[in-house]
DNA sequence: GTGATGTTTGACAATCATGTCAAACATAGT
DNA sequence: ACTATGTTTGACATGATTGTCAAACATCAC
């Protein structure tokens, strides 16, 4: 075949996904995002057909760079170490001075939520499964002793996907990480000391 | 002096709240917000000026509402009962089937945070305000023994604070209030139970 | 009633955004 | 080289949105 693809589409995808998560779905033109990306706006409509799929993308982008490495760190073998990742990969991703604030999940969740259904899967779907990975390390960490005796993982994994949820919202908000951080070090406390009995 | 306003400032304003609430800012244009508030565009334009200050409205209108019923809550002289009621007051504002999903002020903190820095200082205002009010009741809670030797009450208000928008942002992500209460209940499991000792 | 005052109304201008398209173009395979 | 194939380009059509304005209007004070 000839006729071929001009542009790096990783590239394009990466400045998109900035794009979106610096000024959120509606407020980003195609022209913007054509800018930002470096190609021409018909270029865009012919690889993708139209705004919101390139929305999708820049999701589908987020999940694989971000939503993979804390489901990873949540994998160490290590529960509470597992935990102290988790938290750790959400600051990662908030301290790069290359990122904008907050999280693109959360932002699309906030602006899509009451509106539009499609992302607003695609972002509950990736919740979902963090969902599930954080109550897979909780429950290693209950059988490792590090929680109190009955604990609920399941409203646990939801505590601390919600807590990093609220990280990404204090980020945005202030600014600065200062009280994202005491968050994530005030949910790590939930965990019993090792030391203990 | 004559003429007088005829529409009712309080029912506009609660309709121009409830329908920035469900869409966000860019998404939702003067004619809807005309329409959902029965009266002309014109009118709008002609008693606040422009799109921007509606949305200041609003928010000061969410601050009066809720933000206050938060803080009221928080004054509470039990310091185990006002945390509770710190997050029964999130959770009844959710539960309200009049009510959009989430929070008008995280929703606008994620919107504008990157991007316009008038209402985004309004909200970070709202949120230090809540923030000053939740580190009284919990220098209040450490005074009456209910936190650990030591506690940091700042860094545990921004935690309540955060935990507070995380909910907003699951309950807005996943459409129920599950995920929400859990992360409630378990924020106020870091308060030590007063049998202890 | 009458006049002064501020409001409502619908039309208007200007801008901007999305999505489409045909023509020009670049590349791979023969 | 030539051709087939898909891409790039800029112009275009369309519709939506913001904000303005002058004229019609309603109300209050006298």
């Amino acid at each position: 075949m000839a006729g071929v693809r001009q542009f790096d589409e990783d590239h394009v995808l990466e400045a998109v996904m900035q794009a979106f998560w610096a000024k959120g779905y509606a407020e980003t033109t195609m022209a913007e995002l054509a800018a930002v990306a470096g190609v021409q706006r018909g270029s865009l409509y012919h690889a993708y057909g139209d705004k919101e799929t390139l929305l999708l993308k820049a999701l589908d982008r987020y999940g694989t760079l971000y939503g993979t490495a804390t489901r990873e760190a949540l994998a160490d073998p290590d529960p509470r170490k597992a935990l102290e990742r988790f938290f750790e990969s959400h600051l990662a991703r908030m301290a790069a001075l290359s990122n904008p604030a907050g999280c693109l999940m959360c932002q699309t969740a906030m602006e899509c939520g009451g509106r539009d259904p499609v992302p607003s899967k695609v972002v509950r779907k990736q919740f979902q499964r963090t969902e599930a990975a954080l109550q897979d390390t909780l429950d290693r960490a209950a059988a490792a002793g590090l929680l109190a005796e009955g604990a609920d993982t399941r409203a646990l994994a939801r505590f601390f996907l919600g807590v990093s949820r609220g990280m990404a919202v204090m980020h945005r908000a202030y600014g600065d990480l200062r009280a994202a951080r005491d968050m994530a070090k005030t949910a790590l406390t939930l965990l019993k000391r090792p030391a203990a009995e």
